[in-house]
RNA sequence: GCCCGGGUGGGGUAGGGGUUAUCCUAUAGGACUGUGGAUCCUUCGACUCGGGUUCGAUUCCCGACCCGGGCCCCA
């Protein structure tokens, strides 16, 4: 009976394997350069601990189990929640800002699709304890030069929840939910009969429709038009200016939900194509959880970039990495081994383990693309010397054991 | 969860109610026991699963599972 991978899974290949690594270190370095310090939490936490934070209508997508202590225990579908709660637990009394970096697998039970699974991973970043523009400018920042990084284009796209709520006075949360969720789905249509539907003021309506339609560079001169000098816009002006100082190329979008909404401030999304209906390959913004987790309320600003669709659109290639397979025989395996052993300090090394000839050995040396072999048969070993193969040319020449390691490690294998 | 389209050796494919199920590639070995890439030979290896229709199903029908695309939701 053959067992298959369950649905939504994946196995990754050596290739895939080697790519993802090469992408997954240049992301890594990236953060570590901006001063993020890598953390890990458990694969599994308390249910709670994401009811608590999007509400019971997570359950739908969560892998959640009660374990044999009787405990409701979930796959973590996503790692904000549990970085907010190690940050309520062990670093609240860390000095500010905190600056956390993850990259780990994530859980969801849902149909999957290109660019969806249901083990999926994550890579992302939070700055805590800043309420600044600043941070919420160099978080974007981030997110924009990883993307680049992996060769990956991006168009970046920033708004503002607390500027579009500013509208919502009176209205409860189950119902500013649902505008909001409409104003994501660019639903014009059904958004003016859900206002209809709840009678909402008419100089709203105007408002909501003309803000969401806001766009370019004098969007938020526009906005102030319609809204008055608020608060929410001086800062978010702000922002915008820094963002102009990082480099950053941006479109302002007043339309932005994001699904969970403990997100409070700014909010922004990247898009690439060519990922059909899943284009979206980051997401985040400003947001207050701690107090939910029982921690003294802080201002957090973070992302999380869907690593598989970056691994879809992305053009950076790990280098070519080259290899070098000593051949040698029954007669000769311990000078073989004493070579191999030193050649590994320095570089990839194979060594026959079928049992092979002389010519199935260097097929294999090849096969596995090796641009050097080592030949060390009893002829060489009675003159206490090695033959260097370039598989290339075919030319090879006999050097000692010393002069080998030499050429070999100033080709810089 | 909903709506489409698909599943033939490890990968890529041809075919089609009764076949020895096609070809390419990959694997292992050999021709070629101290010199690789070519060529040739041999070997290994498949109709996703379960029902139904039928004398007979890999082929037709239904369902499940899985994959792809879209909806929903989201990374």
């Amino acid at each position: 009976m053959k067992i298959n991978r369950p649905r939504g899974t994946r196995d990754f290949l050596p290739d895939d394997t080697r790519k993802r690594r090469y992408i997954e270190t240049k992301l890594r370095s990236t953060a570590r350069n901006w001063g993020y310090n890598e953390i890990k939490t458990p694969t599994f936490e308390h249910l709670e601990l994401f009811t608590v934070k999007s509400g019971e209508g997570i359950l739908g997508v969560i892998y959640n189990f009660t374990d044999k202590g009787d405990r409701e225990i979930a796959l973590r579908p996503e790692l904000t929640a549990p970085v907010l709660r190690m940050y309520v637990n062990e670093l609240q009394r860390a000095p500010k800002p905190v600056k956390l970096y993850y990259f780990d697998n994530c859980f969801r039970y849902e149909r999957p699709q290109k660019g969806r699974f249901r083990e999926f991973w994550q890579f992302g970043a939070e700055v805590i304890g800043s309420p600044r523009p600043e941070a919420e400018a160099e978080v974007i920042a981030l997110a924009s030069h990883m993307l680049e990084d992996a060769g990956a284009d991006g168009e970046l796209h920033v708004g503002h929840l607390g500027i579009i709520r500013t509208l919502f006075t009176g209205l409860d949360t189950a119902t500013q939910g649902q505008i909001m969720r409409l104003v994501d789905k660019k639903d014009d249509k059904g958004l003016e009969d859900y206002l209809e539907e709840i009678d909402a003021d008419i100089g709203m309506r105007e408002k909501l429709f003309e803000l969401i339609g806001l766009t370019g560079s004098d969007a938020v001169q526009e906005a102030k038009r319609l809204l008055g000098d608020i608060e929410e816009l001086e800062t978010f002006q702000a922002l915008l200016d820094l963002l102009n100082i990082h480099g950053l190329d941006y479109t302002v979008n007043f339309g932005i939900a994001r699904g969970l909404d403990y997100y409070t401030g700014m909010v922004f999304e990247i898009y690439s194509s060519g990922l059909g209906a899943q284009n979206q390959v980051c997401g985040g913004g400003s947001y207050r959880l701690a107090h939910l987790f029982g921690g003294k309320d802080i201002e957090s600003t973070g992302f999380a970039l869907g690593f598989d669709r970056v691994m879809e659109v992305c053009t950076a290639q790990p280098p070519e990495e080259s290899r070098v397979v000593v051949v040698c025989f029954d007669e000769t395996r311990k000078e073989g081994m004493q070579i191999a052993k030193t050649l590994r300090e320095h570089m990839i090394v194979d060594v026959d383990v079928m049992g092979r000839s002389f010519g199935a050995q260097l097929k294999f040396a090849n096969n596995v693309g090796a641009r050097w072999a080592v030949i060390i048969g009893e002829d060489e070993v009675a003159k206490n010397k090695v033959a260097l193969k370039d598989m290339e040319s075919g030319e090879q020449e006999i050097l000692d054991s010393d002069e080998l390691v030499k050429r070999l490690t100033a080709l810089n294998y």
